[in-house]
DNA sequence: TTCCAGGGTAAGC
DNA sequence: GCTTACCATGGA
């Protein structure tokens, strides 16, 4: 260590250098970590030089990929928890990709997505951060999205052990450090009308009305209707956080450009209400749903008709 | 300038 | 049950 620590005491040193990081390497194969990182499930990693950086569960963490899995690099700490388990679980790594793609459904346009992007995967992201992201996400674009984002960690946000020459990192701020909050703070944050419905998430987190580890343990339907209970969250919202954070695995979000292509490549491009597009992907995905209606996304985002 | 963005809500048909 | 205006903000 270079800094830090000095004299008695020692204390957490948040700028490193280059030698103080620790390198890790990720088994898996065929991750295509630039289509997962970059599909708009997350809103916090940086491509650096073809690499990228982020911070996972309050950890500054950089990823490349690599030939036979992905390359990871960590700040070096002392303490117990050494590995990258937790890492590789955010990752998905420990998921047989093929064998879910294998049960899609057969469809021309969803065949035409995984050959493109084969090893795209989701992610598990931490629940309060994932809903929170989505509840800043309604009617922005995913860069705009990322700027809120970022503006919100680096204001209330611990800022967490990271390489100097990386700049700052900050972890996604605590439900209580957001509940503490006025909606005035919030605002300076660039959220605008979304300020009052995150700070009332996490009011009613912090007050026990809303309890995340339970509604990991609801089936969908309930999670669903749970979370809807916050304002501002709505059916494609509580989607969101429900497939990327709860675990739901069958969870489709229907956003605009999903609703798009399910009009376009499943009702010949009629004019199909909003909520029959969520009855029918609902009935017609099955099983890994959430993970068709993430290629399906992804795909559609890099055609550049329609 | 005008339009639109990984929407939600409430009012009105 | 479905459609519309409105909610901030920034980028094309």
């Amino acid at each position: 260590m270079s800094v830090g620590a000095v004299g008695k005491t020692w204390e957490p040193l948040i700028g490193v250098e280059e030698d103080d990081l620790e390198r890790w390497d990720l088994e898996v194969a065929g991750y295509q970590l630039d289509a997962t990182l970059s599909s708009g499930q997350t809103f916090r990693w940086k491509r650096v030089g073809g690499r990228w950086e982020g911070v996972i569960y309050g950890r500054w963490v950089r990823l490349s990929q690599g030939h036979g899995g992905l390359e990871v690099w960590t700040v070096r700490s002392g303490d117990k928890t050494s590995g990258v388990d937790w890492l590789g679980r955010y990752l998905r790594v420990d998921e047989d990709l093929d064998a879910i793609l294998a049960e899609f459904p057969n469809d021309p346009i969803l065949e035409e997505a995984v050959g493109r992007w084969r090893g795209l995967r989701l992610l598990r992201q931490d629940p309060w951060e994932c809903l929170a992201s989505f509840i800043l996400s309604s009617t922005k674009r995913i860069p705009q999205i990322e700027q809120v984002v970022g503006l919100l960690c680096e204001r209330y946000g611990e800022r967490v052990p990271a390489p100097v020459s990386s700049g700052p990192w900050y972890a996604f701020p605590t439900v209580e450090r957001i509940a503490g909050l006025s909606e005035e703070q919030l605002r300076t944050c660039k959220m605008g009308f979304r300020a009052p419905n995150l700070l009332a998430c996490a009011r009613r987190i912090e007050s026990g009305e809303l309890d995340l580890g339970r509604v990991v343990r609801m089936d969908l339907e309930e999670a669903r209707i749970e979370l809807m209970k916050v304002s501002g969250v709505g059916p494609k919202i509580a989607d969101c956080a429900l497939l990327f954070g709860f675990g739901f695995e069958r969870a489709f979000p229907v956003d605009v450009w999903v609703a798009r292509v399910l009009r376009r490549y499943y009702f010949r491009g009629r004019a199909v209400p909003l909520p029959r597009l969520r009855a029918f992907v609902q009935r017609h995905f099955g099983e890994h749903a959430g993970y068709a209606q993430q290629y399906l996304f992804h795909h559609i985002r890099h055609l550049d008709s329609l």
